[in-house]
DNA sequence: TATTGTTATACTCTATAACTATA
DNA sequence: TATAGTTATAGAGTATAACAATA
C-alpha cells in the first residue's frame, strides 16, 4: 500500500530527485568498497590517473570538480597507501605528475570490478536504452556546473 | 577545443554522472537561496510539512531520508526561525506534530519562486520531454535506497 | 520491550583565505 | 605577478550509540 504522504513542491524538483537517487548510490558505493577503504572521490582521482598517466595534480581536481585545496589530503591518502606515485614535474617544477602504482593498478580493478555489480544492482529493472538515456541527460547536466 | 584528457572507467558509470550533476544542482541552489539561510533539507522538510499539515516529526524524517537524530537541529532551526510550529501530538505524548506557520509559508512559497528560476537555469536546452523523461527515471533509481 | 525524540560524537565532502616555492 | 601545491579552518550532511519519556 502507498504511502498517502506527499512531497508536495518537491514532487517535480529535478534537484530533489536528483539529490535522492545520488544518496542512493553514494551509500550504495560505499558499501561495496567499504573494506577497500576507496571513497568516491578516491576512485574518481585512481581512474583519471589512470587514463592519463602523469597528469598534474591541478588537472585532476578540474577535470573531478574538486579543489586544490582538498586534493591535497586525498592524494597524501593514495600516495601513503601506496597506489599512486607523485613526481615533481621536471618542466614545472611546482607541479607534481602523478602515476598510478601496480597496487593502484590493481586495486582501481578490483573496484571497478564490484562498482559495476554496484551499478547493475541499482539499474535492476533499467533497459540499456533508459541507462544510455539517464547517462546522456546526467551529463548534460553536469556540464552547467 | 574540446579537452583531451579523459575520465577513463568514469565514462559509463551512472553513479559518477549523477554525483556530479548533484553536485551542480547543490551549488546553484545554494546560490539562489543564501540570504533566506534556507538549505536543501530545510526546503525539503517545509515542503513535506505543507503538504502534510500536523504531520510526525519522525515521519518526515522518514519520507525525506533524514535520521531521526539529524532531524532535531532541523526543526529546532526552523521552529526559532518561527517558520514551524511543534506541538505535541494528542494520541502520542512522544511524537512532534509540525505545521508551517504563517511565515513558513511565505516562505516556502519564496524559495519555490527562486527555485523554479534555478531549476530552469539548470535545464536550460532540455525539452519538456527530456525533462520528465530524467524526473522519471531519476525517481526509479531513488526508489532503490 | 519498542518507539520518539534527544544528545553527543565522528566522518566525509566541500569551501575560503593565507602561505611557499616556483614560474 | 601569477600559478601549483599546501595549511588551517569552518560549514554542512550524514552516521552510530546511548539515554529519557512514553507506548
Amino acid at each position: 500500500m502507498p504511502s498517502k504522504l506527499r512531497i508536495g513542491l518537491l514532487a517535480p524538483l529535478v534537484g530533489y530527485h536528483l539529490r535522492r537517487a545520488s544518496g542512493a548510490f553514494s551509500a550504495d558505493f560505499a558499501d561495496a568498497l567499504t573494506d577497500t577503504g576507496i571513497r568516491q572521490p578516491l576512485f574518481a582521482i585512481l581512474a583519471v590517473v589512470d587514463a592519463n598517466p602523469g597528469i598534474k595534480q591541478g588537472v585532476v581536481g578540474n577535470i573531478l570538480g574538486i579543489k586544490r585545496a582538498n586534493m591535497v589530503s586525498l592524494i597524501n591518502e593514495l600516495t601513503e597507501r601506496g597506489l599512486v606515485e607523485r613526481l615533481v614535474a621536471p618542466e614545472d617544477r611546482r607541479a607534481f605528475s602523478l602515476m598510478l602504482t601496480g597496487d593502484g593498478r590493481a586495486m582501481l580493478m578490483e573496484c571497478a570490478r564490484r562498482i559495476e555489480a554496484h551499478e547493475a544492482r541499482m539499474l535492476a529493472g533499467f533497459s540499456e536504452g533508459e541507462r544510455e538515456m539517464l547517462l546522456g541527460l546526467l551529463r548534460r547536466v553536469a556540464r552547467k556546473a
